[in-house]
DNA sequence: AGGACGATTAACT
DNA sequence: GTTAATCGTCCTC
C-alpha cells in the first residue's frame, strides 16, 4: 500500500510521529532497499530558525515550498546527503527529516553502499547513512513518494503505538534547540545518538 | 568575488 | 572526547 498525499499534508509536527514505523522503499540503481523509520525530526518554514526554508524560498528549498509527499534531499558538510518528506499544503514550507531506520529489505545492497557499517543496525542509523543506503542524492530530490511508479516510495504509513513515541530536542542544530521536535520509537537499536550542534568552528 | 558554515560521519587519541 | 574531510549555499561586501 502506498501512502496517500492527503495523509502527509498536515503540519510537520503532526506528520512526524505518523512517519515512525512507516517503510520507505528505494529501487534507485536497480537494487531494492527498504527502511522502517525509527527516528525523524520536524522542520517548519518561516517560523523555524533551524529550517532551511527559514529565509524564504531558494532554488535549494523549492521542493519544501511545494505540495506534500515529495522528497527533499540536500547536500551538507561537503560530502553527505540527507532526505526529508515534504508536508503541508503547496506554498507552505514544512518537512520531516528522516534521521534513522531499520533496513527491512535489501540488507545486502545496503551493506554494499555502506562499507563502513560493521553491523546491520548501523546501516541507516543517522540521516546521511539512511540516505546513503537508499542511494538518495541530488537525483532523488523532488521525487514523488506517493506515486507507485516512483523509484522511491512511502509504504504503510506508521501505525506505531503512541506510547512508544518519544520526543526531544533536534540533533546538530545551533538555533531553536529548545523545541522538542525530534521523534523516535522507544527501545529501537537504530535510533541515532543525540549530539549538540557545533559552533565556533573557526575559533582558536 | 570572498568567506563562513552546515539538519554529518568515520577515524583517530 | 576530538577532529579532518569537503563543497554547495547564502550572506556580505
Amino acid at each position: 500500500m502506498i501512502v496517500g498525499r492527503d495523509r502527509l499534508s498536515g503540519p510537520s509536527l503532526e506528520v512526524a510521529p505518523l512517519l515512525l514505523g512507516a517503510v520507505l522503499v528505494s529501487t534507485v540503481d536497480g537494487a531494492e532497499v527498504a527502511v522502517r523509520l525509527t527516528e525523524v525530526e520536524a522542520y517548519n518554514g518561516l517560523d523555524d530558525p533551524a529550517s532551511h526554508a527559514y529565509r524564504g524560498e531558494t532554488p535549494r528549498t523549492a521542493v519544501m515550498f511545494g505540495p506534500a509527499g515529495y522528497l527533499y534531499c540536500y547536500f551538507t558538510y561537503g560530502m553527505h546527503w540527507c532526505a526529508n518528506v515534504v508536508c503541508e499544503a503547496d506554498g507552505t514550507a514544512s518537512a520531516v527529516l528522516l534521521r534513522a531506520g531499520e533496513v527491512v529489505r535489501g540488507v545486502d545492497a545496503a551493506m554494499a553502499r555502506r562499507p563502513a557499517a560493521r553491523m546491520p543496525r548501523d546501516l541507516a542509523r543517522g540521516p546521511a547513512r539512511l540516505a546513503s543506503c537508499l542511494a538518495l542524492d541530488r537525483a532523488a530530490n523532488g521525487l514523488d513518494l506517493c506515486d507507485p511508479a516512483s523509484p522511491v516510495r512511502l509504504e504503510s504509513l506508521g501505525s506505531s503505538p503512541a506510547d512508544l513515541v518519544r520526543t526531544g530536542p533536534r540533533v546538530g542544530i545551533t538555533v531553536a534547540t529548545e523545541r522538542p521536535w525530534r521523534f523516535w520509537l522507544d527501545g529501537e537499536a537504530t535510533v541515532s545518538a543525540f549530539r549538540v550542534g557545533r559552533r565556533n568552528r573557526v575559533a582558536t
